[in-house]
RNA sequence: GGCGCGUUGGCGGAGCAGUUACGCAGCGGUCUGCAAAACCGCGUAGAUGGGUGCAACUCCCAUACGUGCCUCCA
């Protein structure tokens, strides 16, 4: 078995190796706490969790660390030491602290809501203050930094491979730009690595500058600029050299971009040998922003009469580092396929382990081999997550199934291939399909039986009983059948 | 102004130079006590114009439209 992903380091698909063997270091870019997550935000992780399953159904241990971004992030153009957390507490009238933890809590909810594998370290920016400034240390004592009026500053110029990671034409940008820039950057690409609270300013977040960063000797408070967090984490915690970096398509250019330049500055060892970057949502046709207000929510889903999980597996029809365009016609058909899915999965119930083995029944043309389907599937999805075919093989072996007669059906293979597309996508099709109650099960031997002697109306009348519990009966040549109602 | 990407049937969405993607929705039929399911079939997809191939949705060029980045962004 061979794992691909498509890395944007060398821009092919790329076996994958990790450096030690059975062990894989992994960081994804986390979310930056000031507001609820919308379904743009939601669609990376969901990615990023197939890629967790997908590496430990390939017998892959996985050490994953994603960054909460609590401090630093600034908003927009405004160079005025405001970011997003403190612009945040203004709004709501609260301290920059308290809007983290909210939305921090918020975000821990949405993950659970989503069934997403919960990665071994969460780490908070705020948390990693001491190594971020260590690291801008080691910058500064290797001649990579410079300090201007508003922070110390990482010089672009003297890291030549800046521009490789994103095929960057800076001169072209620089030329074109559109927004006038820091005038006492050297660079325009120059970032800020640590950034001074401005002069008679009190920050909910700030700290102490460390003496030797400094120039001139007088203390300043100052706060960490946004990308060098992820490289004081994922360094301290995975070390210098990652297994794989994941993030969306839109850090490529400035995000990445810096935390490679920083990062193998100060180690000068390669950062991250694969990186891994989602494509966008859009929503009905348009970018998701702020300012357009289309930022929906798990909330927003909800209220409309959806389970997450619609758009969970709305999410894994498209490839990936394929745009998404997110419209509730759109989650409709997502809905409808996973209740289609939850039916079959209902009938692992009704089916039993017989003489003959799964095996055995695939030679029966009306039947298949499960257990087959369950390698196809992890094959397909451990060829750059290639969730749509997954989907297809779904599809195939679901309508087999379906085709099938139910005495035909291995009840142990079956539900085995339940469980591993429950592990794989996280769909929970086992979970939200439980088996119904004696008292039903005793109402549909009854009805079976007024069926045998022809009383169609009473058998009708205990289909209607039936109903009142969510659940239906649909009669085959080989007997009656139960399936939840939609 | 600079740089890039996309355009597949009603909707979503894949692979592939020569065979049905798949799903959702729709229509017709078979089957059936009813209902449903299942099965079969249908709608002659590939933005437009050229080019290279025996052969192009699938490669190349141009045009149109859409969209993204260059400023924070998953």
């Amino acid at each position: 078995m061979s794992l691909r992903f498509h890395n944007q380091r060398t821009k092919q698909v790329d076996e994958f190796t990790p450096q030690a063997e059975g062990q894989v270091s992994l960081y994804t870019c986390g979310p930056t706490v000031y507001d609820y997550p919308h379904v743009g935000n939601w669609s990376g992780y969901v990615y990023w969790d197939i890629l967790i399953r997908v590496l430990q159904a390939n017998n892959l241990n996985v050490t994953r660390v994603m960054n909460i971004t609590d401090v630093g992030h600034l908003v927009s153009d405004a160079d005025d030491g405001e970011d997003k957390l403190e612009k945040g507490a203004r709004r709501e009238g609260k301290t920059a602290w308290e809007i983290a933890a909210f939305y921090t809590d918020d975000f821990m909810k949405g993950i659970e809501r989503l069934g997403l594998i919960m990665p071994t370290h969460i780490t908070k920016a705020t948390d990693y203050i001491e190594q971020q400034l260590d690291l801008v240390r080691i910058l500064k004592e290797k001649g990579f930094t410079y300090e201007i009026d508003d922070g110390i500053y990482f010089d672009t110029a003297k890291f030549p491979s800046y521009d490789d990671f994103a095929d960057l034409n800076l001169e072209a940008q620089k030329a074109g730009a559109r927004v006038e820039f820091n005038p006492e950057k050297r660079n325009h690409s120059d970032f800020a690595l640590w950034k001074f609270t401005p002069e008679g300013e009190t920050r909910d977040m700030e700290w102490e500058t460390p003496a030797d960063l400094i120039n001139d000797n007088e203390t300043r408070q100052g706060f960490p600029g946004w990308h060098l967090e992820c490289s004081a984490m994922a360094m301290s915690l995975l070390g210098n050299t990652l297994d794989l970096h994941t993030g969306g398509i839109d850090h490529v250019p400035v995000h990445h971009t810096n935390e490679i330049a920083q990062s193998e500055a100060a180690s000068g060892v390669q950062f991250s040998n694969y990186w891994l970057h989602n494509n966008h949502l859009k929503v009905n046709g348009t970018k998701i922003s702020k300012s357009l207000g289309n930022g929906i929510t798990l909330d927003d889903i909800e209220a409309k009469g959806y389970d997450v999980l619609d758009f969970r597996l709305f999410v894994l029809q498209s490839h990936y580092r394929t745009e998404g365009n997110f419209t509730y016609e759109n989650l409709d058909a997502a809905k409808n396929r996973r209740l289609n899915w939850r039916s079959v999965a209902a009938l692992r119930h009704q089916t039993h382990d017989t003489l003959r083995d799964d095996n055995e029944k695939s030679t029966d043309e009306k039947s298949v081999s499960l257990y087959a389907a369950s390698q196809a599937l992890v094959e397909t999805l451990s060829n750059d997550l290639d969730t749509p075919e997954a989907f297809k093989i779904i599809d195939d072996a679901f309508s087999r199934i379906l085709g099938a007669s139910v005495d035909d059906i291995h009840q142990h293979a079956f539900t085995g291939f339940i469980e591993t597309i429950d592990e794989l996508l996280g769909l929970q099709l086992i979970k939200t399909t439980p088996d119904i109650d004696d008292d039903i099960k005793r109402l549909i031997v009854e009805r079976e039986r007024a069926r045998d002697n022809k009383d169609w109306s009473q058998a009708d009348t205990l289909r209607s009983e039936i109903e009142k519990s969510g659940i239906t009966v649909r009669d085959t040549a080989n007997g009656s059948i139960w399936e939840y109602v939609a």
